[in-house]
DNA sequence: TCAATACTTTAGAGCCGTTCTAAAGAGAGA
DNA sequence: TCTCTCTTTAGAACGGCTCTAAAGTATTGA
């Protein structure tokens, strides 16, 4: 029996961004991308690792959560000064924010129409268009 | 000669919302609201105070922004996680935010014309709209 | 006019999310 | 397996912001 190689969905994608597939990124990976889209914290991911005993150091989350950033595998949202979220869904979208409790949920692209946008001065390209739509209950 | 009392607009503004009109907040108000609308962050207000002679604490200056912004005469922007703007343009307009500075700029209401919304789930109400226009230079 | 009162300012400590450092560890090509 | 490069890590440091509690100031109303 020789040494056995198995290439997931996610290994590839850290193949493909360069990145070494190494044991504290599949875990911070498979934790962040198994089930449904989320805006998730470095502080926040950092616990879900500790919990399901998956030792790594908060500046590994950083370092993973930028560098994911980074090769597209994730978008980095700031609607309130003082903590990033990391968004699992890099389509196409905009957001409710709970000025109550700060938590985000997604609106579908296909829900905002912003049918017109102006030309940047100097020349700038436009990287993106973020759209908050910021909600109080009650 | 009894004693006098100037009743500038500034004041005017501070009494409405319930603030007393003291040395420091109408000094950070003649710096902040004199002349074009800005976005500034609470640093940059508090460097501008020290550089016109005018002696405030830093605790000061980000008191008085957040009571400005809670009086309705600032609003506070929240586009990179870490430092908040404060910004002097309190009517219904969205951002330019250059990437590669980290500047803002005004972009007129009618300039962006976010044409359909969606209803807020669970009964929640909307409380403002913010499209930020993410750019870069070159 | 002048206490009495309530509000405001302040220096400095503290907080908290994030980044840096530099040394040890691990993946990958040869 | 060896070597090179990339990665991880603990802990210190950083920066924006908030808190504390004591001193200062505006306002009230007798
Ligand atoms: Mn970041
Ligand atoms: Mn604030
Ligand atoms: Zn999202
Ligand atoms: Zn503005």
């Amino acid at each position: 029996m020789t040494t056995e190689k198995r290439y997931t969905p996610i290994i590839s994608k850290l193949r493909d961004a360069n990145l070494r597939p190494t044991r504290q990124r599949i875990a911070l990976a498979e934790l962040m991308f198994r089930g449904e889209d989320r805006h998730i914290s470095a502080e926040m991911l950092h616990k879900e690792a500790t919990t399901a005993r998956v030792s790594v150091s908060l500046a590994t989350v950083y370092n993973t959560l930028h560098q994911f950033t980074q090769a597209g595998l994730l978008r980095e949202i700031a609607v309130e000064a003082g903590r990033s979220y990391f968004d699992t869904n890099t389509s196409n979208h905009h957001h409710f924010y709970f000025e109550n409790d700060g938590h985000l949920e997604d609106v579908h692209a296909d829900e905002v129409v912003v049918s017109s946008l102006p030309t940047p001065p100097g020349g700038a390209k436009i990287s993106r268009v973020d759209v908050v739509i910021r909600v109080r209950q009650d």
